[in-house]
DNA sequence: CACCGGTCATGACATTTGTCATCCCGCATT
DNA sequence: AATGCGGGATGACAAATGTCATGACCGGTG
């Protein structure tokens, strides 16, 4: 019998050059394919599929709350995350959402119907290379609050505006920003937003 | 006669299943499959391929340049841009570059197929919703030195840091940075990056 | 030639950041 | 009850940033 696999990516062209590749594999079957992270366990339902291949960056829900989701809806299925960029904090964040798998997009295509079979085995994947990253790079230093200022500050706004959506006081911004650069090592705001961001540490 | 094709994407995974897919047509046929910009020129000369299809997004040389240095090298293999953003100061450079066709990596697959085909045809082929917003955006209104701080700063160093990288003196950064944040209309400088690549202006 | 725009530079200035010390509160651990 | 930690805030101070005026040089263009 052969594997139920869901696909989700935003990236119609990656979705579908996906899909049509492990579609030729005899053993996987693809019964549904997604463009945003919002429907995807109803789909894993209502096709009772085997294994949720997702995207860690997409529009609408993002891949970690939609394993999670998955995990909730169907716990029978396995996840398995594919990422564009191999950010150390996305590995960890995933597997704590119950995903059973992570690959880099950057992995040899045949590599992957390997990997999805084995996920469905029960068996865990994990690119070696990001695992290793993952375990010098560590956890995030950061609190809740001062990854949310974080990333309210990661487009660019000044502080009375972060301060503003986030519902605090300027100099209460200032501290978490502060306090956000010493932990991350940057010298300013901007640098610390992007060292956050390559760990995954934000999101 | 079957139009020969490079490929260059700096992800396997998209690389594989593009050249996959496109292999399965009858009339096309991948010669070669490049990670990076650095040889395309080479490999579309020794391969005498007749369409090379690249990412913008690319280590080593970008997509821009190679198409650049292949329109040089092989006047008769037309260029096939392939984006995962659809930043419309990339479609223009594109052109300038000698690109016959620029289409984003939301395209259905089943159309770049066609998208090649037309390409090799001489036919122009332009995603119509990035041609829209190509106009109605209009040029980069940054002078080069404009850009070249910008995206100096674009990774979030200092001022000082930026003048040492430019050998300019911290006033004139100071200056081009304020010219940059007037004309992107951005409130900081960080701001100003992100409008500024949103928009295709950098690189 | 005179003019303009881009490049590079100074200096002065107002504003914004980043840093630090110091509070208060609530909550969990001990 | 005491301790520690995170959340939230204030105020003061130093450093960095953003703004503006001004001037010089150069290359193209009317």
């Amino acid at each position: 019998m052969s594997i139920r696999l869901v696909i989700a990516d935003d990236q119609a062209l990656v979705r579908g050059a996906l899909a049509a590749l492990l579609g030729l594999e005899p053993d996987i079957e693809v019964v549904a394919e997604l463009g945003d992270g919002t429907g995807v366990a109803a789909a894993v339902v209502e096709h009772s599929a085997d294994v949720a291949m997702l995207d860690v960056e997409m529009p609408g829900l993002d891949g970690i709350s939609a394993a999670a989701a998955v995990r909730r809806a169907a716990p029978s299925c396995s996840v398995l995350m594919v990422t564009t960029f191999g950010r150390p904090g996305y590995l960890k964040r995933a597997m704590l959402a119950g995903a059973s798998g992570f690959v880099v997009k950057d992995t040899p295509a045949r590599q992957l119907a390997e990997a999805v079979r084995k996920v469905h085995q029960g068996l865990r994947v994990v690119d070696p290379a990001l695992a290793a990253e993952s375990l010098t790079a560590g956890d995030s230093p950061l609190t809740d609050r001062e990854a949310e200022v974080l990333k309210a500050a990661s487009d660019g706004g000044t502080v009375a505006n972060i301060a503003k959506a986030a519902m605090l006081s300027e100099g209460t911004v200032r501290n978490y920003l502060s306090a956000a650069m010493a932990k991350t090592g940057g010298r300013t705001r901007a640098e610390a937003v992007r060292i956050a961001q390559d760990n995954g540490w934000l999101l």
